[in-house]
DNA sequence: TCATTACATCAGTATGTAATGATACGAGGA
DNA sequence: TCCTCGTATCATTACATACTGATGTAATGA
């Protein structure tokens, strides 16, 4: 998605929920969760490389999600603002109802996603 | 990402916010939020393929974000939780904020995404 | 200055995914 | 039964994305 002066509320908000909608990113989340950190030790506490570490903290960035800040030669990251972590704790509290029947429904190996998984 | 019996609680809430990851399923829930559809109306309303409508109520349903009730000839969707409802607002709330930001730096023309955009 | 540490970015590859147009399926009605 | 309407699925294409390993860069200290 290329954005642009005119893009609209709705792909802004697509680009928002984008930066949740990945196991690695959500890890990354959870690690702040309990307070900002420096980018090694995230990559200590998700076990995921270096480099993609960087890469996702990057999207997080333009997501809004997280914030950086250099600490002498740590870079260090933390959540944004609260809501951030309100909107985990909502969707954890919608999973534990309604994500029931999303694990039950596809808990079948499943030969492929199909399109738009 | 395949979803397996041992699909983690990380995986599956990766998966339930890739279903508002997407503009054209936001368009979607944003016109269940108003009340339930039949897959033509969506289609009027959001401007969509039919073929295209039709995939992405698969992906939600596969989310766990909708429910579909066959009833006659149509097939009506509406959202499967009021809590659906609660996080798109509390998303839009979290975007008048924080995404304003989102926005301001991104607002120029960028060549590419990038990776991970 | 050089070396080291911490992090970011690049190039390349493999996979995922959105969209389209065509086709199949299923429910009613004539 | 055949036809039509409403919806789902298939095949294809173009593009987005996650990941790896290598390289670049900025801060610190010797």
């Amino acid at each position: 998605m290329l954005i642009t002066p005119t893009t609209s509320a709705i792909d802004l908000q697509a680009k928002l929920f984008r930066g949740f909608s990945d196991p690695s990113r959500l890890k990354i989340l959870e690690a702040l969760r309990a307070g900002e950190l420096a980018v090694g030790n995230i990559v200590e506490q998700t076990g995921l490389s270096q480099s993609n570490v960087s890469n996702h903290l990057s999207c997080l960035r333009d997501c809004g999600l997280v914030a950086a800040e250099q600490r002498g030669k740590y870079v260090v990251y933390k959540l944004s603002d609260p809501r951030v972590d309100e909107l985990l704790t909502l969707a954890e509290i919608l999973l534990a109802d309604v994500a029931r029947g999303v694990y039950e429904c596809t808990r079948y190996d499943v030969p492929t996603e199909k399109n738009n998984g």
